[in-house]
DNA sequence: CGGAATCCTATCGGATACTG
DNA sequence: CAGTATCCGATAGGATTCCG
């Protein structure tokens, strides 16, 4: 990364000048940020990578599905056993998307009883850091945004004036 | 990260041998995945970090904005500029859900005319490496799914035998 | 300019029941 | 065991109109 935190509104609360004159003329794509020109769309297209990502894990309960799968092969009765809320249509349908996608593939032994695994592809393999991202970001915006305090000074508390 | 791909399923297309009793006893949870106690959940709740994040960057646009708001405040106007397509109503809520997330500040400039300027706060900026990630994580799914070819020997092209 | 209010449709996802 | 089928309430989000 290069310039991490350029014009960081770190000191929100209070404006410190508000020049309105100081808009750069848009120099250019964050290079950081979109780095390749799928990434430079206007609205949300399937073929940006962002939104490509987002399709494989959107859904409720797909994160947690495949939290499970990045532990090795699973099967239905087994994820169900795994995740007790989740409905089996809802889980029917998460591992279908999955496999439509290429992120999981299924294999049945025949016989009785009818056994399933599902297991992670390469791609789906590949979600892994994407998971841990979230996880590492979800718990910062959890300690960042504990009870709306701002970072830094003591949270100055706000009487309850509703 | 210590075990990456252990159990990983890349040799999937037939089972090796499947000895139904070859089910580890579940020795503990994946550290890399799941580092803390608030992940070990069998179900989303809104306290584990997974569906924090997820929740921050949810709904249709909303990395889109944050993308543009990553560059700098921004006005009302001028975000609907830079993404035509997306209405004001739905600018509107996504602005108002990102405030309510502690993600988002506004400063109105009152006189003439009305001007906003909506501005990333500190824990809106933690959200940058998970739009990286999404990007790099979108861009490997793309590479890896596209046209379904299995990765390593080259494409056997199939006959169009539909 | 910077929104809020309304309306309307499509999809999501939970519950339940049924099948190979 | 491993799903599919059906119903149904709740949102999401787009279009349009109105307001300060």
């Amino acid at each position: 990364m290069r310039h991490t935190a350029s014009q960081a509104s770190a000191d929100v609360g209070h404006q410190t000048e508000t020049h309105p004159q100081d808009r750069e003329p848009r120099q250019d794509w964050d290079e950081d940020l979109v780095p390749s020109r799928s990434g430079r769309t206007r609205r949300p297209e399937p073929d940006c990578p962002v939104e490509a990502a987002l399709a494989a894990i959107s859904g409720r309960w797909t994160t947690l599905l495949l939290r499970e799968l990045m532990g090795g092969p699973r099967g239905f009765t087994e994820l169900r056993a795994l995740l007790p809320e989740l409905s089996a249509k809802v889980l029917s349908e998460r591992l279908r998307s999955l496999r439509e996608r290429g992120l999981v593939t299924v294999e049945r032994q025949r016989g009785f009883p009818v056994r399933t695994r599902y297991a992670l592809t390469e791609a789906g393999l590949a979600l892994r850091p994407l998971l841990i991202e979230l996880y590492a970001t979800g718990e910062a915006l959890l300690r960042l945004t504990a009870t709306e305090a701002p970072p830094g000074p003591p949270p100055v508390r706000r009487p309850p004036a509703d």
